[in-house]
DNA sequence: CTTGAGCTTCCAGTGACTGGAAGGCCTATA
DNA sequence: TATAGGCCTTCCAGTCACTGGAAGCTCAAG
């Protein structure tokens, strides 16, 4: 498969999935004619890496989680510590966009939002609640 | 008052003052000597990009929103528009964590995470229950 | 034989900083 | 007065995960 079949079946663009061949992620082959040649097994990493992306893993959690994936010696317990530590980092980032989402609604609701210039965002943000 | 003190009152730290400078969020006055000397005014902007930051405002917003503050004539409804905006897209964002986090939360409680290599979690990434 | 799509590499930019190097300035102490 | 250290300066590079674009090669169709 050349890498736009691969990039269609797998929905990641061409781009990114050379950047994933330079940051070592996958190791197509190569025709004679220098371009890359994806057998299934990298087509299923890439797919692989996909939903890894969608569910927030960053890309050295992707590396590993690959690499427990081709191991078949590998502890599920190695993937559940990884994935319970993003788990983690999710709630946490919920929990700030929530408390931002908190204040800036509040304000939101306390501005009349018409002509005139007083405004309790700009009161707020400048500190004049302190 | 040099960048040391500044960046201590308004909580921001002095490489990013020099980065504020350098994309033209804040024009300190510069000492015989070289040094920036920051005017209380300049303390007060500080602040405002500090609090503006803290609820995820983009350094675009932030550039906007301090072109208002000091705007006499302004009108509250423009300060509201960027507001909402953001609104908006801190909403869009906690949905995703919020979809991620459920898909991930699942997939962490189906996996036993012991010394088996058997894991519905690689499972689900490599696409076995599609 | 040409056209156009698809492939290649390489370089640069994104957002918002952050780290580090190399060097000037300022103050206090020996 | 020398020096040590802490603060200040600029500039360059790196972060993360791509993404856009230029220049050029290959391939299939008409």
């Amino acid at each position: 498969m050349n890498i736009g079949e691969v990039a269609e079946r797998s929905g990641i663009p061409p781009k990114t999935i050379r950047y994933y061949e330079d940051i070592g992620l996958v190791r197509p082959q190569r025709s004679g004619n220098g371009y890359r040649a994806f057998q299934s097994t990298d087509l299923h990493k890439l797919v692989f890496l996909g939903r890894a992306r969608a569910l927030g893993f960053s890309i050295e959690d992707c590396r590993m989680l690959l690499s427990l994936y081709e191991d078949e010696s590998r502890e599920s317990a190695q993937v559940k510590a990884i994935a319970k530590e993003h788990l983690a980092a999710i709630d946490q980032k919920i929990t700030q966009l929530q408390a931002m989402r908190d204040t800036l609604s509040h304000l939101v609701d306390s501005c009349s939002g018409d002509h005139r210039p007083d405004c309790p965002i700009l009161n707020d943000l400048s500190g004049i609640g302190t």
